[in-house]
DNA sequence: TGCTGTATTTACGTTAACGTCAACGTAAGT
DNA sequence: ACTTACGTTGACGTTAACGTAAATACAGCA
């Protein structure tokens, strides 16, 4: 609950606790350099960007991506600048990105509405049965 | 290449050739009870069944879900079965997981539409330099 | 009969992403 | 001065999902 300054850096456990990791976890990640938090003493205070960024790598591994993939799609939106190879070699990485997601979109689409199947015959074979009581449907 | 018996069921070297899996991922996944294949002798004959199997958990596994939970969901389809009680945890099971894949189509929707957003500056960057070839956009 | 190719088991090795101590510093409250 | 709460740095432990190597079996063929 300790704000720090104003409201423009966190300390760990409190950025810890609103994303729901430890703070192993953001310790890990700054030294991995995902993350690069500003130093007074040895302790961490962390700042928009910080959170913005964590907030990427957590959205990247729900996706199931592993840290340094994510962490590569984090730092790609943050390079808009680079020499005419640098920004072909970036659209190359972005358009694989895309493809690898499009295709996670199909599978996803594809499991869901599996789900969704076996979830419909569940409640028919539900309602076949000798029962008590009824709930609505 | 060899083909075991008429097209019923297949070698382990096929089926991980067909999927780009190893043959150590076809043994381990076994061994953890994903995969039943037929023994004969000790050599293993993958049927049908398992082949779709497989498929569904390389799907599962495209998505990030560990293996574990892709078997889980894998055996979901698979149990059409069941009383009152069991039908009614398989459908908190089904509900739950459509939740997190939804989560999931969320992230995986902003995820694309940044990497978009960031393409198209990419392109823009290009437009914008001072070159000597043109390609058609 | 010996080679080639594919199969088997056993078992130790590896990487990622943290968990889990231990031992310590520091600032705030009582 | 003592406790409580939060921070710090090592450093070893853990789990998942295979990789990799060694030793062995078996089937077809030149």
């Amino acid at each position: 609950m300790t704000k720090t300054k104003s409201n423009t850096s966190y300390a760990i456990g409190d950025l810890a606790d609103e994303f729901g990791v430890t703070t192993r976890t953001l310790r890990f990640y700054e030294e991995k350099g995902f993350l690069r938090p500003e130093r007074r003493g040895r302790v961490r205070y962390f700042s928009q960007s910080d959170r913005v960024r964590l907030k990427l790598l957590l959205r990247g591994k729900r996706l199931g991506l592993s840290l340094d993939d994510s962490a590569e799609i984090v730092d790609l939106y943050e390079t808009p600048e680079g020499s005419r190879r640098q920004l072909n070699v970036l659209l190359d990485k972005l358009a694989e990105r895309r493809m690898q997601l499009q295709q996670q979109a199909r599978d996803l689409k594809a499991t869901l509405s599996e789900l969704e199947r076996v979830e419909q015959q569940c409640k028919q074979a539900l309602d076949a049965l000798p029962n008590k009581a009824r709930k609505a449907r």
